[in-house]
DNA sequence: CGGATTTGACCAGCGC
DNA sequence: GCGCTGGTCAAATCCG
């Protein structure tokens, strides 16, 4: 059972149900503004690498001021510039993510483990490319789990204002420059903070037990998915997949169980070139969403996975700040804009934006109404205007 | 013995 | 220019 995770504890990882849940999960690009174009997420699209510097510095300096990015939604205001960057940005970059599992999972390991959060950095610029970012933050017992590429430590540094020191660590693949970096967080030793930079050119090792997850989610090699708006990814799976997970609740239609509630919360904090930044806090999405992505099954094991940057890279996934958030609260400060929060999942239907062609996820008796909606990230009134026909876009649901 | 890890040295960027 | 800091290198060491 390489693709269950029944035997998790649940003391550790806690219990939740992924049902009844009533948002609707928009992977669209929108930006708060419902006036504003779609952000589209190029991995090649133009970009300032002033802003993008900017936008590194800002990052920094949240990240400085607020160690624990995951838990930005609360209490803590980002920089102005930031959301200003963004919004200027809007519809400057795309991107795509590609899928790739994970390697084998140690069980013993992912009883340890727990999402606390992802934050994902890019940037279409050759240099941002170079240094594209995925800071993942775990709760964690160990610092290093398999994730099914090898690395190899190539140095170890004390960092200012954390006693606990930082490993680095290269992919030992041939021609591969994918490195990360892994230290726990000083004011958390459980928080285990993993920063990816770069992209994996080859698949994940065979060495590792993940024979049987990639048979059961029929991986290929991350490649071209690109900006169509559809969600083809490495995975050749779609996310329309969530829905299919919904429906099984704990056993999707690839025949690999899930368990719910594996994680307290997780935070994608993701900026694409220079274009947009959310956050996402979902209590159980983080399982769904990556597993459904073919990724892991075992959230703990993907997040700590080298093929992070991949994901962000070559999956269409944009800013979800469309996501339909009824009886959600959100701080209304600064740091929220962009950010949405998950209580709870529901089956999604998949579904074409008519307009800005971006693939989305909707319930089918979701009804959208801009009351269900209190935080800077307003409804899209535009998508409001049409009928299911034409906002499904003729897709197959 | 080969691969991985350790660890001190080195380098580059940045601020003062 | 200098010091600080983060990141990387590479020789030494460890380990299976």
């Amino acid at each position: 059972m390489p693709c269950s995770v029944n035997e998790m504890s649940d003391a550790t990882m806690g219990s939740r149900s992924c049902t009844n849940i009533d948002e609707e999960l928009t992977l669209s690009s929108r930006q708060g503004s419902e006036d504003k174009n779609a952000a589209e997420w190029s991995s090649d699209g133009p970009s300032s690498s002033s802003i993008v510097t900017e936008l590194s510095e800002t990052l920094s300096t949240v990240k400085e001021k607020q160690p624990d990015l995951l838990k930005l939604t609360d209490d803590q205001e980002i920089p102005s510039t930031l959301n200003k960057l963004i919004d200027e940005e809007d519809g400057a970059t795309q991107g795509t993510m590609s899928l790739e599992d994970d390697g084998g999972e140690d069980e013993t390991e992912s009883k340890r483990m727990k999402i606390g959060s992802l934050l994902i950095e890019t940037s279409s610029t050759s240099r941002a490319a170079h240094e594209q970012k995925v800071v993942v933050q775990t709760n964690s017992d160990v610092d290093i789990l398999d994730d099914g590429y090898r690395w190899r430590k190539y140095g170890q540094k004390v960092v200012k204002g954390n006693p606990n020191p930082r490993s680095y660590y290269k992919c030992t693949n041939p021609g591969c420059s994918v490195r990360k970096h892994v230290e726990r967080a000083s004011h958390d030793l459980k928080s285990v903070i993993t920063t990816y930079e770069g992209k994996h050119n080859h698949e994940v090792p065979v060495t590792r037990n993940n024979s049987q997850i990639n048979s059961c989610f029929n991986m290929q090699p991350a490649s071209n998915a690109q900006n169509s708006g559809t969600l083809a990814g490495p995975a050749n799976l779609s996310i329309a997949d969530l829905r299919a997970f919904q429906q099984t609740e704990k056993r999707s239609e690839f025949g690999c169980d899930f368990k719910s509630g594996y994680t307290d919360s997780i935070i994608i904090n993701q900026l694409a070139g220079t274009s947009f930044c959310y956050d996402m806090k979902a209590p159980t999405l983080q399982q769904m969403h990556w597993a459904s992505f073919g990724l892991e099954i075992n959230p703990m094991e993907a997040f700590h996975a080298s093929s992070i940057p991949n994901i962000v890279q070559d999956y269409p996934v944009s800013t979800p700040t469309e996501l339909y958030r009824p009886n959600i609260s959100l701080p209304s400060n600064e740091l929220n804009q962009g950010s949405f929060i998950l209580s709870e999942l529901q089956p999604f239907l998949r579904h074409r934006h008519p307009r800005e062609g971006t693939l989305r996820y909707r319930h089918p008796k979701q009804e959208v109404n801009n009351e269900n909606y209190n935080s800077p990230i307003s409804a899209p009134s535009d998508s409001l205007a049409f009928t299911d026909e034409q906002y499904f876009g003729g897709l197959p649901l």
